[in-house]
DNA sequence: CATTTTCCTGCATGGTCATTCAAGATAATG
DNA sequence: CATTATCTTGAATGACCATGCAGGAAAATG
């Protein structure tokens, strides 16, 4: 693996980010057991050879490419990961990351879920990083809406947990429906009446 | 391929049977392109060849592994698929399938949600089928909201359509989220929570 | 019982897979 | 310019993949 003594290249690096954004995009339309390296590496430019040698393996491509999805959605995100912000802040921002995700990001989508399902079954690596991604996302809501039912913005009959997997569920399967027949499905418009009604159905 | 002149033997039949079902667990698990027909034929206690020579080859069984989860879902349904149930006989049984999927029918979930994700990419036979499918879920949806909303039962402001996505989205969403993380994530509470607000919403 | 059909196996084939290794090319360093 | 480290390649390896084929076992048919 390179970069561990001395000092990393900077044709190195860019092959590096050369493969692994032909991984992303791969991974995305056949998932992780349907590219072989082979096929990354071509699109990168270089051989499987050089692939392994910088990344170790194919597990540490596939690691750095989460690494890498990560980053680039963090980076969009644009808000400190500690914010409070209120009820409709949020749902608003749910419906605006909807309609970016349909305009220009669909290969970040079509990754995370073609990964997801992938990994459903527990023993993998892989598996524990999504199932704990979305605890993460699920107990943030969790907080969300605790803290609206404290402060009155919202009604205090309704289980939060409950709710913030109902929300997850259903940006999960909406993104779901889309990647898989985007023709008749139109993500921003799905979400807008789904946080529509919750915000009516919370507000009541 | 059998079956094609002669009569078929039970002792055939009960072969086929006992691959179809090996296919389906390890399909749902690994998905289609994780399964070497190896593994299924041992599971089934019989060789590739064998395999092959009852499927033609490893996209007839997995063309038969669909009918027979598409025939299985139909028996459970006990409906027949030309009803015009109410808005809230539709939401019970909704409700009630996610109880028998959560209790006793992970394996099919899991097969749906697998293929579906291994499927997102257009161009293959099992990419049209998935997409159909939901399509034809969604249409469903559509008359039973378009009725109610004709007959009063339900405000009649809101887009059939949209709402047949958002339902059909909830649904994938969360049989996705709960395969993943059937610990902390209640199939059936979700159901039962989402249902009653999407009743109280529709009453409006 | 003989013939025909279905069913199944063992073996072989060509393909793809991830990974290793030795050696050459390229860049940085003193 | 020489040395050293980084980067890249080509060939080779062994494992696994789906499938083909030839022949044999089992069952049905007359």
């Amino acid at each position: 693996m390179a970069g561990v003594k001395g000092q990393v290249q900077k044709r190195g690096v860019a092959r590096r980010r050369a493969m692994v954004d032909a991984a992303i995009k791969l991974f995305a339309q056949q998932g992780v057991r349907g590219t072989g390296v082979a096929a990354i590496a071509e699109r990168a430019g270089a051989t499987p050879s050089a692939l392994i040698h910088h990344f170790g393996s194919k597990d540490g491509l596939v690691q750095a490419v989460l690494e890498e999805a990560d980053r680039r959605a963090l980076e969009r995100l644009a808000v400190p990961p500690d914010a409070e912000p209120t009820l409709d802040q949020a749902f608003d921002w749910f419906v605006r990351d909807a309609e970016h995700t349909a305009a220009a990001e669909r290969e970040l989508a079509a990754l995370h879920t073609t990964l997801t399902a992938e990994n459903l079954e527990p023993g993998s690596a892989l598996h524990t990083w999504f199932r704990d991604r979305g605890r993460a996302l699920r107990a943030h809501l969790t907080a969300l809406f605790t803290r609206a039912a404290a402060d009155g913005t919202a009604r205090a009959d309704l289980d939060p947990a409950v709710l913030a997997a109902e929300v997850a569920a259903f940006i999960e399967g909406a993104h779901l429906l889309w990647l898989l027949d985007p023709d008749e499905v139109d993500l921003t418009a799905v979400h807008r009446g789904y946080f529509a009604g919750l915000a009516a159905r919370l507000r009541t």
